[in-house]
DNA sequence: ATAGGGTTAG
């Protein structure tokens, strides 16, 4: 074992090793200290092999903080297994506090149940020397493991009681790992009890309660919340805004941004950043959107993927698809996510063509797509007429990428078919799906039946629909818009004004020389809707000659 | 000598 560490060494290292081992010049203790400094200067792996070989050859393994630190710097490369060797190694008996750094290196990974079974060996063992005595950092780390496992509530739970029962919970890290835990299991009631009995708060404890509200839908409840803690960080901001953004509250958002801004103190983080620019994305500012991009460049904020991505799907979205491939084009570490947004982006764009040979670069590259890419794919052939390619790696995907049809990819296939006017296998493949078909699938084929001039499909279609009876009111309403049949969807809307529909209509945004300009779905109160529609009529014909030409 | 909270893509 020893030599075959030290036969890892480049030669001079082998040298320099032996003369140290001979020398005697260092007491022992300057030693000790000495290698405990490099560990904790993040050395490279192959400098922790040395640092441990000579823990080996010195005799050293009963000294604890060198054990630690070196357990920690195999953990700071992912060499869990080295970690673990060093902790069944070293020493004769763990201190509470060894035991605490191997259940939280498991507690990270994906297995961790491990750090929950280290946990029951740790109580076992106790039980027996009275020796090492799980403390508030044992909790706080199996807490949080508990949290990272959909299956763990129940034993978070368990855990809660020990904590209360040995009087932990008044420490604030132990009160905020089980916020944290309810607040991942959507226990928001739980967790408001946990906070409401903690003796002492600080800015995580309020966070991750605002957090939970957020994702419980009470926005209120935690914008009531931001609005009272004592103070807040970049992250409480981040929380916040994200929490407008997954409601759809974009312009809160926005306005949640500005007020972070007018704090001198405070400066936007990543998460920050991202959902800003989703806000903008979605509300098409992209006056907004390119300030946050002046102020990455000004700022010379980090360019991860994750704020690449974002700014390609603002640009995309906001229709500058030539700024989109110009960040795309920037970014230097290419991930599925950026690969994702500008696939999907080109093939928003009508850019079908392009979007596939994109996707053919991606797999070059050796990256593998997830659902979300197959959908931007989908789209692309379905843009672009590419119909065999579409059914194609429809067909594959399963095969090639163990990605199974979902949903919006069946929605992408009947769009594909119908727009390629094979109506009939639409609906086929429709009626051979094992989910419920959603009402974007029926008006993308009725939309078809309309372009097709398929009438009888489309009565059959919506005798189907009414027989099957999935969907209900709105779903027929929306098969009438469709079909472009306004009064029958104001019938339908109208007589059903107090049930229980409360849903938005579609709405879409674009911002012109600074102007937002809204639409809600049919709406005719643009002041410029003349001009509009005698545009719209113009394109529209446009496009039937060019598909007059294609088919020529 | 070791804690606890954050984002995105159709």
């Amino acid at each position: 074992m020893l030599y075959k560490r030290l036969r890892m060494f480049g030669s001079c290292d082998y040298l320099r090793l032996w003369s140290d081992f001979f020398s005697f010049a260092q007491p022992m203790n300057q030693l000790k200290i000495h290698l405990y400094n490099q560990l904790k200067h993040k050395p490279s792996l192959n400098q922790i092999n040395q640092i441990h070989a000579q823990i080996i050859v010195r005799s050293l393994g009963q000294t604890n903080n060198l054990i630690g630190a070196l357990i920690q710097s195999y953990n700071a490369h992912g060499k869990l297994k080295s970690a673990t060797k060093v902790f069944n190694k070293y020493p004769s008996q763990h201190p509470t506090f060894l035991w605490n750094l191997i259940i939280q290196a498991y507690s990270k990974t994906s297995f961790t149940e491990q750090s929950l079974h280290l946990f029951k060996q740790m109580l076992l063992i106790a039980g027996l020397h009275s020796s090492p005595v799980p403390d508030d950092y044992t909790f706080t780390f199996i807490i949080t493991a508990c949290s990272r496992q959909r299956t763990l509530l129940d034993c978070g739970k368990n855990c809660h009681t020990m904590v209360i029962k040995l009087g932990f919970d008044k420490n604030v890290c132990v009160g905020n790992a089980l916020v944290s835990l309810y607040v991942v299991f959507s226990k928001t009631v739980s967790a408001r009890k946990v906070f409401d009995e903690m003796p002492e708060r600080d800015i995580i404890t309020w966070t991750s309660l605002i957090k939970g509200y957020a994702m419980g839908g009470k926005i209120a409840e935690a914008e009531q919340l931001f609005v009272k803690m004592p103070e807040r960080n970049e992250v409480s901001w981040a929380v916040m805004i994200a929490g407008y953004v997954g409601h759809k509250m974009y312009n809160d958002a926005l306005r949640c941004f500005n007020d972070m801004l007018a704090d001198d103190n405070m400066k936007p983080n990543e998460a920050v950043l991202v959902s800003v620019l989703s806000a903008c994305a979605h509300l098409g500012q992209i006056n907004q959107g390119k300030w946050i991009h002046f102020y990455i460049d000004r700022t010379r904020f980090p360019k991860s993927s994750n704020i690449s991505t974002a700014l390609i799907d603002m640009y995309a979205k906001c229709g500058k698809i030539e700024y989109a491939k110009q960040v795309f084009d920037r970014t230097e570490k290419r991930d599925l996510l950026t690969w994702t947004s500008m696939i999907s982006g080109l093939s928003m764009h009508g850019l079908g063509k392009e979007a596939l040979k994109m996707f053919t670069e991606m797999l070059a590259d050796g990256i593998k797509p997830d659902n979300i890419t197959l959908v931007g794919v989908l789209n692309a052939c379905s843009h672009s007429g590419q119909v065999k390619e579409g059914i194609s790696i429809f067909n594959n995907m399963e095969k090639l990428w163990r990605i199974s049809p979902k949903l919006e990819h069946f929605g992408c296939l009947i769009d594909l078919l119908s727009r390629a006017g094979r109506l009939e296998d639409a609906f086929k493949a429709v009626k051979t799906m094992e989910m419920e078909p959603d009402d974007v699938i029926w008006r993308a084929l009725l939309s078809a039946c309309r372009t097709h001039g398929n009438v009888g499909l489309a009565e059959r279609i919506i005798e189907h629909v009414k027989k099957t009876g999935g969907g209900g009111r709105l779903l027929l309403s929306n098969l009438h818009a469709s079909f472009g049949q306004w009064d029958n969807v104001r019938r339908i809307r109208e007589s059903n004004i107090q049930k229980e529909d409360d849903s938005t209509p579609g709405c879409s945004y674009i911002e012109i020389n600074g102007v937002v300009h809204e639409f809600l779905a049919a709406d005719k109160l643009h002041p410029q809707i003349m001009e509009i529609t005698l545009k719209l009529n113009e394109v529209m014909k446009r496009i039937s000659l060019d598909e007059d030409f294609d088919n020529m």
